[in-house]
Formats: C-alpha cells, structure tokens, sequence
DNA sequence: CCCTATCTGGAACGTCCGTTCCGGACTAAA
DNA sequence: TTTAGTCCGGAACGGACGTTCCAGATAGGG
C-alpha cells in the first residue's frame, strides 16, 4: 500500500549501525548506506532526516541494546560473574564478525569527539553509564563477599572501564585469541 | 634561491602530525593542510608525493619521537619510576594543547586499521614496540627489586599497553585531571 | 473511476575532495 | 646576457560527497 514505507524502519537501523560500527562515520558513504540498508535515496532523507540525525539514532540504539545486555547479565548472574561474563563477551562476542569490529561507541568517539559537540556529549554520557554499572556490580560484590570489602568501587570501575577500552583497540587491531584472553585475567585481576 | 624550498621539510612534517594527530586522516582536508603547514599545493606534491605518503611520514616521526622519549625515562630513570613517568606524562602532557588529543597511534589505528593495511602494519609493530618497551623495563625491574620477581612480564606489559589506550581514550574525551589521575594510580596497581 | 496521499527510484545539484598542470619568478652557471 | 633548473602560486580537473527534487507507481477512499 503506497502510505506504508515497503522496508522496516528499525531493521534497517539496524544494518546502519552494523556500518558505523565496522566502518566509522565518514568512512561509510550515503551511496554505501542505502544499498546496505536496501533503501533509497529519497525514502532515507524521508525517514531519518539526514546521515546524522541516522548516526544519532544509530548511537542510541547501539548504546541501548549494550545496556540491555549488560543489565541480563547483572540480573542473572552474581556480580563477580556479570564482570567476567561481560569481559568475555568482548573476547568471544556471539556475533564472531564482529570480533575485529571493537566498540562502536569508542570508534565513534575517537573519530567524532572533537568535533562534534552532540556526539560527544551522547558518548560521554553513555561511559559514564557504563562506569555506573560497574560500578555497582563492584559495590554488590563487596556485600555479597564477591570482592574485597576495602575495595574501591569508583576507581576501580573507572579503570576497568579503562581496560575494556584497551581491549576494544585490541580487538579492532585483530589481536589474537590468546592475546585477548590473557587482556582478560589481567582485567580481571583489577578487582582483586 | 630557486633550488632550495623556501620551507623547511622536517618542521612542515612537524605540524601535519599535529593536524593528523588533532583531527585524525579524513577529517584533516588538503586545504587545511596546506595552510597550516604553510605550503603550496604544487610544492606539496613535489615534496611529499601526495596526503597518503605524508601520513606515513607523520605515523613514522610520531612514533620515532614518542620511542625516543621512552627510551630518554628508561636511561635516566629507575624501572618503576620511568613507567610512572611515562604514565604521568599522558596525565600532563608538555604541550597542554595536546592533552585533549589523545594518542595519535591509537587514534588513527582506530580510524584506519580496518580499511588501510599500510597504516595498520606500521602501527601494530609500533604497539608491539611499546609492549616491548614496557616488558624490558619490568623485566629490569624485576632484576634490581622494583617489582615482584614472580610478576609476569608479558602478560602485565601488554595489560599495561591496554590501559595506557583506555586512559588516551578518556583523554580524548576531555576527562578531568582527577579522573585522569585516579587511572593513573590504577594502572601503576597492574605492577604490584 | 477518478482523486489523493504516500512511497519509490533516479536524475541532478552545488560543494568539496585530492590531485594535476603550467606559466611565472628567481638565481646560479655558462 | 642567455640558459637551465627549481620552486612558487593558483587555476582547473574529474570524481565523490551529502542532499534535493520530481515524475512515476500504487492502492484505498469518495
């Protein structure tokens, strides 16, 4: 029926986050975008306005579905195992092709930040949620005897944050397994 | 005279790593190039064949400039104190303009490692380079007792790396100095 | 059965990109 | 004084960019 767009707005979000997240903002071209997404050039300005507003929403949903999955493990897991669930999922991430991919939030970042105040600020905020549930993973250990009671959650959720950052480069530079494990026990032991 | 360039070479190269350093390779446009560097278009392709080689040039005296630094803390320093002063130097910087910058490594490996062999071949060898940088120092280290002998070397030396990239990350994101100094301290803790 | 509303596909726009090219300026050598 | 060689400055190129615009297709409503 000509009054109902023939493609499913949120799905084809979704292939345009897998594009900024394997290929970063500039890099992904409009004529790139649309044969991915399967739409065309008139349809997309239609729907989302522009590539950026595009790459907005794409940020929120990213930095959305990674909070969703982070707040499963959380519920279903004890504090100690949400964390090492967590960092083994950058090591094995279920979706094996975006092993080499790293964080999109922090590509983006890294690209963007400097240039663009409304990225940044989304970005910022986005960290500092991460940092939060960290941090209150850490604070939940400590009273479920999970970690050392003497512990400091704040510092210690900073620098783990820190720590997956490192590992996101990793990954993007096509580290190795065995590399990637060992980052991990190494992060792990942050909370010792 | 006509046969001698009217700029100088080395510190024209010295300020375009500092615009692919601020902006990254993309973002920094011919034009913008030009008039930082202070050259014209056609001596520009005269000397530097073109903005791909130039980049090349920058990625090699980044990381020359920055291994000569390591090596002048690791000859004037103790082990421990030479990390500690690497890893105070990403907190404050001599330059303080560049404080914000980041790593220019870390910035354009992750800009350009999926798309640019190239670049990804130098700047995983220059990675490689620094992990070895840290190992020795901590092997030293652990020979005249500023560290535990049983630490392991590798594996600490890469977490190391791993956190020096998470701290230029929030550096790049404008972190405060107290939260760029609380990562600090917790990265010299991957040495105990 | 025409009208209207909506989405589709693609032509076309102006701009900026990295790059090429060349006439003019200059000075040491012949 | 002419010549040769080098660099300078800027016009111009082809192409790719993100974006705009519009005719064509479609199908329910009147």
């Amino acid at each position: 029926m000509p009054w109902e767009k023939n493609f499913d707005r949120e799905q084809a979000l979704g292939v345009a986050v897998d594009k900024f997240w394997s290929c970063g903002f500039e890099a992904t071209s409009m004529t790139s975008l649309l044969e991915a997404m399967q739409i065309n050039r008139g349809s997309f300005y239609d729907t989302y306005g522009s590539k950026h507003a595009l790459l907005l929403e794409a940020i929120d949903r990213y930095v959305g579905d990674r909070g969703a999955d982070f707040r499963r493990l959380a519920k279903e897991l004890s504090p100690r195992e949400a964390i090492q669930a967590f960092i083994d999922w950058i090591v094995s991430p279920p979706n094996v092709e975006r092993k080499s991919w790293g964080c999109m939030a922090l590509n983006l970042a890294l690209e963007l930040a400097p240039s663009d105040e409304e990225v940044r600020q989304r970005l910022q905020n986005a960290f500092s949620d991460h940092r939060k549930y960290f941090r209150d993973l850490i604070d939940a250990g400590k009273e479920c005897g999970d970690f050392r009671s003497d512990l400091d959650s704040l510092a210690t959720a900073r620098s783990l944050l820190a720590m997956v950052f490192g590992m996101r480069v990793f990954g993007r530079m096509m580290a190795s397994d065995r590399e990637m494990r060992s980052l991990a026990n190494q992060a792990m032991k942050l909370l010792d």
